[in-house]
DNA sequence: TGCGATTAGATCGCGTGCTATTTAGTTGTT
DNA sequence: AACAACTAAATAGCACGCGATCTAATCGCA
């Protein structure tokens, strides 16, 4: 078998395979916030600035309607969002957080460092990583 | 807001969208295959070593009979593989390709490469990246 | 031999994420 | 004003991926 089809040589693996574990340490630390890991993504949106549009939020975390609008009306039954339709343009929602859902980011405020625990300790260049994969999000969306 | 919750400065969440990103290319690859990128890893294991169980596969693949049994199911009604229980331990469920999963192969050839002109092109280390994130990987794994 | 513990897969229910399409509102052009 | 083109969000239908649970087979040990 060619060597470029093997699965532990394939950089893509890694990237899929590795988001997958990050994703299931999410889990645990985000349960007691009632979040998934791209609920807290849109809050973290939200709590840099409020009362954006769906397509606003989606540009900044890479989700179209089809993901978001569920997603949203999710956060909406929660509480911790309101979606109201604009009133200078009628197609738009706008997405605005509740006292609740500003009160969230207290508890969310030690996640990254929780997490940074597990994922720094020595040997990893995280920034650097995080730099080459934005690069490389680009060249994947630059090209198709 | 803290820095540690900005989006652009978090390295998972780089992670979680090249990822999309990456899943959204191999779609345009893979479909005249007629394979998602996830049939398309569990092949690549199938087209190493034939007639695993499905653990096996999952242990690989880093996933779980919850996502693999339809997973199969829907390859085995593509008629790529076979599923039969083991005779010695009939609580096992062994996975053959058929020859038509097997000629598969040769159209999946080139994509490793067609996928490597997007990524590579300079300026990228992908085999340090791969290396740093199968080391991570293991790290979200060893600690939860 | 018998019976509790363990194991392999399958199943359930849920939340992503996507393409393709639909619906409703806005814009631009005549 | 009218109407085609465009746009934002919603919806439909599909495929992951997971935790939790169930079923059936096997193991272990008395």
């Amino acid at each position: 078998m060619s060597s470029t089809l093997k699965l532990d040589q394939q950089f893509c693996f890694a990237l899929h395979s590795t988001m997958l574990a990050m994703n299931k340490a999410y889990r645990r630390l985000l349960e007691p916030l009632g979040l998934t890991y791209s609920q807290y993504l849109v809050m973290l949106v939200l709590w840099q600035r409020d009362g954006l549009t769906v397509s606003e939020i989606g540009e900044q975390l890479f989700l179209n309607s089809a993901t978001l609008t569920p997603l949203l009306k999710r956060l909406e039954a929660q509480a911790l969002l309101v979606r109201r339709r604009s009133g200078e343009d009628e197609r738009q929602v706008l997405i605005s957080l509740t006292d609740e859902g500003r009160e969230l980011q207290a508890m969310a405020k030690g996640i990254p460092e929780e997490l940074g625990q597990t994922l720094g300790c020595g040997g990893l260049h995280l920034d650097e990583l995080r730099k080459e994969l934005i690069q490389l999000r680009k060249r994947l969306y630059d090209r198709s």
